[in-house]
DNA sequence: ACCTGAACACCGTTCAAGT
DNA sequence: ACCTGAACACCGTTCAAGT
């Protein structure tokens, strides 16, 4: 098990310490590498030549590897969803649709974009295919009739996804600035403020509740209202 | 208000009519064109170099009307919430917002990926504002809390772009034939069917119950599900 | 098996210059 | 006021060729 010594290949600057004797390319390299891009400069910037360069290879060379940016974005989303382990949390099924809901916004928020990506992707990967076998499996328990897990499911996906979506929209809009999450509902609240009131008198009269200064306490309230609604479809019918 | 005659310019080629007497481009225009072209190409392949083609113009000059590609597409968005329209359903709360519902789901199948335009756009021209605006007078009508009302609108316009976005990507999946909707329900319970049942049972038993044969249906079950929830929070505090 | 050079067919955007 | 020529700095993808 000794580690292989290798003779430097005559490199272009002999300074930096061990040379780098060509680690082969692999699908986790190359996921670890767009994933710290994708985090520094965002999808739109996340270009197959930039995923390249932060592995020191060329572009080609990716597409030994990876059929094309499109199977990129699936290996990331799918990645993303195995963040969300497989742990299942304790409780009521209510309990547990909250906790997972919670969970995978929390997952969501640690990738620049990652909604978008989502959203664009259907799920075919084993990482996201598990997510769904959980979800699935949670409402099977809790005693949802058959045809309308699948449906629940989607919507529950849905609200998250959309929530978490329409958060960094927000934020994006206050500028990325470090006080912007502070700003934000300032801000935000002025534009809407400033409507003229005679087309628009709702929106400017609950400017000040849009702000969502807390992202979180409106997160819950919605998955509340949201397990209202599934609840009553359970007691129709199951045991 | 006669026609001004205009002598035709030395045209390329002779024969077809009436010479184009360079009618100037305007939002109006650009907006025709960009729309027709959405739902020619898609969004991916919708560029401002072929929005000016269309417009038998050069790239350059669109630039001179519109501020950037991202504020085209916000046009775009705004253009289709105008067609939602401003007429009001009559009949309880809950059969207004069913409607809207319905209506704003038949917009945004009226246009190739519109859900994606409407995904990473905040809402910020008056045709979209409009349609806040409508949906914050139904819920305060209703008698929902002040405080409420933007994150219960939030959650069910969230809803329809969620819930058509999924279908349209489960479209795309099947292909774009003509009989790929026929197909869908088949290709994709199989796609699903074929897991290793030891690792994902539950995704595999209920593959039949995925396929989504009926859009209108599931659409309609989900959005009953959503206002099941809303309704506790009326009754909870309003009149 | 794995990587590269070189090319193809595109992009969005800017800006001085033309009419 | 409105449009264009020409350029800049990029894209994703392919494929014969190298090791």
């Amino acid at each position: 098990m000794a580690r292989r010594r290798v003779r430097p290949a005559r490199d272009t600057e002999g300074s930096g310490g061990e040379a780098p004797l060509h680690i082969p390319l692999d699908r986790t390299r190359i996921l670890h590498a767009a994933l710290g891009l994708l985090n520094e400069v965002g999808l739109k910037e996340l270009s197959m030549r930039r995923v390249a360069d932060a592995l020191q290879v060329k572009t080609a060379s990716l597409y030994y590897h990876v059929k094309d940016k499109d199977r990129l974005l699936e290996w990331i989303a799918d990645r993303i969803s195995e963040e969300l382990g497989e742990s299942e949390p304790e409780g009521t099924w209510r309990e547990k649709l909250t906790a997972w809901g919670a969970h995978f916004r929390a997952v969501l928020l640690r990738y620049r974009d990652a909604t978008e990506i989502f959203n664009s992707h259907l799920a075919a990967g084993a990482g996201r295919l598990a997510q769904i076998e959980r979800l699935y499996r949670i409402f099977a328990e809790a005693g949802f009739p058959d045809p309308q897990i699948p449906w629940l499911s989607s919507m529950l996906k849905n609200y998250v996804l959309g929530f978490v979506a329409e958060e960094l929209r927000l934020l994006a809009f206050a500028g990325h600035g470090e006080e912007a999450m502070a700003q934000l509902g300032e801000q935000y609240s002025r534009f809407y403020g400033e409507l003229p009131p005679e087309r628009f008198p709702h929106v400017v009269r609950l400017a000040a509740y849009t702000t969502e200064s807390d992202g979180e306490a409106e997160f819950r309230f919605g998955l509340d209202v949201l397990l209202d609604g599934f609840q009553g479809r359970r007691s129709a019918v199951g045991p």
